[in-house]
DNA sequence: GCTGGAAATGGTAGCGCTATCATGCTTGGT
DNA sequence: ACCAAGCATGATAGCGCTACCATTTCCAGC
């Protein structure tokens, strides 16, 4: 029988292996007592296999700690997907938790990953024409490139597939995942409201950003409903770096009824706010609450530890890069693109930069 | 010929795949009148090769625009390699720029990444026992688990080859890639005393940490060379973290002799010192020249943007998964493991928190 | 009970590459 | 000049898996 002689020859070499971890769609088959290709059915969820018997082969995949080989799976279904991972200077923190999502799911599926930088509107074009040469089947896009509506066209013209990953405007026929950031940034207003502050500063991010535009509106939307006015005195414009969440806290946080609390859109921008507080002799959180957006590293390594938003950076990674495969294989399969925007959760995470307001007379005290 | 007839039904299936750049290792071989063998050998560098039948081959790769498909050749090669990485709560930013080079170089020499976190010591036993069941060839370890004996102990018990980068202490039989830290803050401090600066101070890092302790010391050597005598009273110890720079800033800067420089260990706590400077009302670099170590991200996010020393980080660790790779390949041969120790060039990356000191009679002026 | 067609399963032939051995073609020592 | 030794190259056989088609099994409907 050649396959068991066959079989023979492999455990020889399995040995000499990675301890013994090659189980093989064959032993599985065997295993069980049908053909390897009933196995590769139920491995990829294929229907026209029996319940029954696709439970004995799930099982038997069990016991036999069997786990497919990527590289065989990926060369013999033709299907070496390339994507890419276009960047531009986004906070490398955030960067950070997206590559780890990114890697587990590219593992998981078995793609192959091109990470290119971009610096510009002309670094775009070059990355674009790099692309073109050495051949992408699909990109997905970490902020701010998911974004931009530039970008969006070329890779339209392109007729690459593409995913915008923490996008604020789904672009309608572009998919994406994201959170509300509408509703986080009104959720965070809404905690600072409860917590008792009357009087809470804001700091917008850069103007060209609509994700900026949203959080603002969160922000207002949530002041409204809560009965307070909005006063744009108390209303800084920053553009998402430390330096302006620092200048524009100084105009906040200089004024003689400064709000007891500043929601900056994003850690870097409370970041400097803390340190503009702090510069003015401010205690944070006794004499201002601050608090960001987005859980980035900075929040939770300078000190108070910032209480902020957090995005599931890296499941939404993942998440994104499973549906640009999907969006790649459909298109392999000659379907047509049907654009689809998942929303996240969010999560509020408080941590010692806020507190409730406390009243002048005890502040007076220290 | 079945050769060419094959190639017809290849050609068909090129055009319906990836914009035609399906070009395979025959197509090269075809072009040049070898035969497969011998453009694979020439791919992966073997000997045994003719230099003029190797120069035609690299150009017709050139002329065809082949690149090799990973998933075939570790197929074919066997070598599905399983590499972990293993980390455990590293400044973020330090972890993205480690993930893009990993990922660089991972993505080249298609091996499969499994990406593993883990807290605490308890944590690392689980991440082991997790290794052993799923089967890995080799492991990489970016700090602080690269200085950790404990997990170098369990993984030589395990006899799974390993690579620490960014290590300060390359244990004798361990292959690690690093900078001389001793020498870049000796470096550094050299910087600052050209500078014209006199009373520098030194924030240490974690007294656990040999890289902190190699610092240190290339702090002192410059001193001492440089004919000043090291002031413990000017010497601060920290934890890494931004709080304790924070506070070991504030002992050092409060002093009536306070140091017109401050080194700190890391970034983090740089940052910490620079934000008590502010605190206590000194400009940077005006008043107090700050400068950090590692230039992760906290180094540019924060203002001043920090003067710090640059690790190629990224290059570390793609240097470093190749070591591994080499080990795990030498290893399945049988032969026994030669540690390497591979130092890279670090660099001193001047931005605006250092300058020459300010005469008193300026700083007054302000 | 028999037939037709759908559902379930199996067989075969590679995916692109490399390990291995076989084969030519050089060398150089005697 | 002859043969062992060495080098450059070629032919062959898979790696583990899946696409594709062939075959078997099953059951509805007459």
């Amino acid at each position: 029988m050649t396959i068991r002689s066959q079989g023979v020859r492999l455990l020889a070499r399995k040995i000499s292996r990675r301890g013994g971890s090659i189980v093989t769609i064959h032993d599985v088959a065997q295993h069980v007592g049908v053909s390897p290709m009933t196995v590769s059915r139920v491995i990829n969820a294929e229907k026209n296999v029996r319940e029954e018997t696709r439970k004995k082969v799930l099982e038997a995949i069990k016991v036999l700690n069997y786990s497919p080989n990527m590289a065989a799976r990926s060369l013999a279904s033709q299907d070496s997907t390339r994507v890419a991972l276009i960047y531009s200077n986004p906070s490398m923190s955030f960067l950070s938790e997206f590559l780890l999502g990114i890697l587990q799911q590219s593992s998981q599926s078995g793609c192959q990953l091109l990470i290119e930088s971009c610096e510009g509107p002309e670094g775009v074009a070059d990355v674009l024409d790099k692309l073109r040469t050495v051949g992408v089947d699909g990109v997905i896009l970490p902020p701010p490139l998911s974004d931009s509506t530039r970008v969006a066209k070329a890779l339209k013209d392109m007729k690459l597939p593409f995913v915008g990953v923490a996008t604020s405007r789904p672009l309608p026929d572009v998919s994406s995942v994201s959170i509300d950031d509408f509703k986080a940034a009104f959720a965070m207003t809404s905690r600072l409201v409860a917590l008792g502050h009357k009087r809470i500063g804001f700091i917008k991010g850069h103007p060209n950003s609509f994700y900026s535009e949203l959080r603002y509106n969160g922000y207002v939307e949530a002041l409204t409903k809560a009965g307070i006015k909005v006063d744009q005195a108390c209303v800084g414009q920053g553009y998402f770096t430390y330096r302006s969440g620092f200048d524009a806290a100084e105009s906040l946080l200089s004024r003689p009824d400064r709000p007891t609390a500043v929601f900056a859109s994003n850690d870097d921008m409370a970041a400097g706010a803390v340190a503009t507080a702090h510069r003015l002799g401010l205690e944070v959180p006794d004499d201002v609450t601050i608090v960001g957006f987005d859980d980035t590293s900075m929040a939770s390594s300078v000190w108070p530890e910032l209480t902020t938003v957090r995005q599931p950076i890296s499941d939404m990674a993942a998440l994104g890069l499973k549906m640009l495969l999907e969006q790649i294989k459909s298109k392999r399969q000659g379907q047509a693109l049907k654009p689809v925007h998942e929303i996240r959760d969010f999560a509020i995470i408080e941590r010692q930069s806020s507190s409730a307001p406390v009243p002048d007379a005890e502040v007076g005290r220290k």
